[in-house]
DNA sequence: GAGGAGATCGTCT
DNA sequence: GACGATCTCCTCT
């Protein structure tokens, strides 16, 4: 694996196809956040593929409208949208302009700027990573809301935001880990469309949601 | 460790 | 005016 400062960012060649196979190529690669105090990154374990008009439980389900513009937009931006009153959840757009369809991150695996996550979704993280636990560690990032919350994702700031630009201070990178299996299981907390097996998680990793 | 209910507000009907 | 691609806290075991 290289470096972080060295991994490779996705194109967006990359975003413009089936956002089923999207979900799949993402798993393993790092989501990167630039901050005045440091760099946040984790790695995603979980996503699920949300693909467009003829998808019921997609937002873009029913056509157009000014929330959900970016996912009919060109591929590689970020759709973030606020849902419970709560919770922020980062998308991003796939296939060509014009066509609608994206991918839904659902958990981080932290890799770094540990303190700095686990301080922003108010966890308290032992000083010495040796006696940091499993169970504590996933609060950080296993599942929609907590990973934007540990990346400082809001709607305001990163909305129809460029993934895909080495410039970006949010953006996805390939640092040449290799996924050894993935599952595919329906996705969560839907109810249009529950059964489709669109959701995608790196077989065995703690971190999925 | 599991299960249930409340929180809380932007977006669309 | 209703509801949602969720999380946390509280209670009970």
């Amino acid at each position: 694996m290289k470096p972080l400062t060295r991994a490779a960012v996705l194109t967006t060649d990359f975003y413009n196809r089936d956002p089923r196979r999207v979900a799949r190529a993402l798993l393993g690669k790092l989501i990167v956040r630039e901050t005045p105090t440091g760099i946040l990154a984790g790695r995603i374990v979980e996503t699920e593929a949300y693909l467009g008009t003829g998808d019921a439980a997609a937002h873009s389900a029913a056509g157009k409208t000014a929330r959900n513009a970016v996912l009919f937009g060109p591929p590689g931006y970020a759709y973030v949208y606020f849902i419970y009153g709560t919770h922020y959840c980062l998308n991003v757009s796939c296939l060509p302009d014009g066509v609608a369809g994206g991918v839904l991150f659902r958990a981080l695996e932290p890799v770094a700027g540990i303190e700095q996550m686990a301080e922003a979704r108010g966890v308290d993280l032992p000083e010495k990573p040796e006696l940091r636990k499993i169970s504590t560690l996933k609060k950080i990032s296993s599942g929609p809301g907590r990973m934007s919350e540990a990346l400082g994702v809001t709607r305001a700031r990163d909305n129809d935001k460029n993934l895909t630009s080495a410039r970006s201070d949010l953006r996805i990178v390939d640092d040449g880990y290799r996924v050894r299996r993935v599952t595919v299981s329906p996705r969560i907390g839907i109810v249009k469309a529950a059964d489709d097996p669109l959701r995608y998680f790196i077989a065995g990793n703690p971190f999925v949601s």
